[in-house]
DNA sequence: CTATAACTTGGAGTCGACTCCAAGTCAATG
DNA sequence: CATTGACTTGGAGTCGACTCCAAGTTATAG
C-alpha cells in the first residue's frame, strides 16, 4: 500500500514493452499527455500511464494507427464514455471494425490449415466486409470453414475457378 | 467456357481493389512475377493473378509486412508446401502469429464492451500475467512481431475493478 | 490528323512510425 | 574535479508502402 508507485522513462518502457524512444515520441505528437517531471526534468510515470501505453500498444498490434487510437485514449482518460457520444461513436465503430477483422483473420487461418492439410495452395482468401456477423468469442475455433462467398467489391467470377478439394 | 479471359490492370486492380500503382510496385519489388506483356507491351493478368494479388491484401490485412508475405506465395506458386519444409514452418509460425492476433482482438472487443457498458475505462489490454518472464530487452533490433512476453491477455476478468493485479 | 485514353517506364515524393543523434543538464562516484 | 550514466531537448534520418509525376508509346474516335 504505498503512496504512489512511480517509475522512469526508461523502468516505463521495460515495463510496457517498448523502447524509451517511442514514449518520447508519442508524448511528442501528443498521443501520450505530457508526463510529470521531477525536479530534475526527468520524466516520472504512474502506473496507470504503464496502462495506457499497454492499451496503445495493444491497440496498435490490432493494426490501428494512431491516429486511430487517440480517441480511446481521450475515453480512457476521462472514465467517462457517456459524456463524449461522439467518441462513442467512434469506438463502436471500430468495435464492428475489429470484429470483421477477427472474422478475416480467421478466414486465413482457415485457409493455411486447408492448404497446409491438403498440400495445395491456391484459392483465395475471402476478403472484406461480410455481412452481419454477430460478436462471439472464438476462443479456439477450429475449423469453421472458409465462409461462403459473401461480399465482394464486385461481381466476380472470382470465386469460380478450382474449389480446394474438400 | 472460353480459355482463358484475360484481364488489364486496370481491370485487375478494380477486381482485386487495389490500385495500378500498387500493383506496379508490388512487380517492381517481386513479391508479384514480371506480368505476362501483351504485343503493345501492356501487362496482362489471369485468374490466378488475380487471387495472388487477392491473398496478398489478404495478408496484408492481418498485419504481414511484404516480406513476411512473400514465402506464401512462394508456396502458393508451388502448389506443393511440402517441398519446402522451411516455408510451412514460416506459414505455421505466421498462423500462430495470427491466432494470437485474433485473442487479442478479441481482448480488444471485450475491452470495449466493458468500457462501453459500465461507462468507466481503465483496465488494461495487457499483458496481463508477465510476473516473471524476461522482459523484452530494449536492445532487441528488428523485431516487431509479437514476442511470447506481450502475450498475456487477461481474461475478461475486468469485471469489478481497476486495480491492477500487481 | 489530332486528340483522347490507357497504358508503359524510371524516378521522385509522401506519410506514418519510429530511431538515432548531438548537445546539454544533473547526480553520484573515484 | 573529471568522468560516467541516465536523463533532457530539437531535429534529422530511416524504412516500408505506397502514390504521384513526366515522358513516351499505342489504339481508337472524330
Amino acid at each position: 500500500m504505498n503512496a504512489e508507485m512511480t517509475f522512469t522513462i526508461k523502468q516505463t518502457a521495460e515495463q510496457a514493452g517498448i523502447s524509451v524512444d517511442t514514449i518520447r515520441y508519442y508524448e511528442k505528437i501528443a498521443l501520450l499527455p505530457r508526463a510529470d517531471r521531477q525536479d530534475n526534468g526527468h520524466r516520472l510515470y504512474r502506473m496507470k500511464d504503464i496502462d495506457t501505453i499497454r492499451l496503445i500498444s495493444c491497440l496498435k498490434k490490432t493494426g490501428m494507427p494512431l491516429e486511430e487510437i487517440r480517441p480511446f485514449l481521450a475515453v480512457s482518460a476521462n472514465s467517462d464514455p457517456g459524456e463524449y457520444p461522439e467518441l462513442v461513436d467512434r469506438i463502436k465503430s471500430h468495435r464492428e471494425h475489429i470484429v470483421s477483422q477477427i472474422a478475416s483473420l480467421q478466414q486465413v487461418v482457415d485457409f493455411i490449415d486447408i492448404k497446409l492439410a491438403e498440400g495445395k495452395y491456391r484459392q483465395d482468401c475471402p476478403n472484406g466486409s461480410q455481412a452481419g456477423m454477430g460478436e462471439n468469442k472464438p476462443r479456439e475455433p477450429k475449423s469453421k470453414s472458409v465462409s461462403p462467398a459473401e461480399m465482394g467489391y464486385f461481381p466476380v467470377s472470382a470465386k469460380a475457378g478450382k474449389s480446394p478439394a474438400f
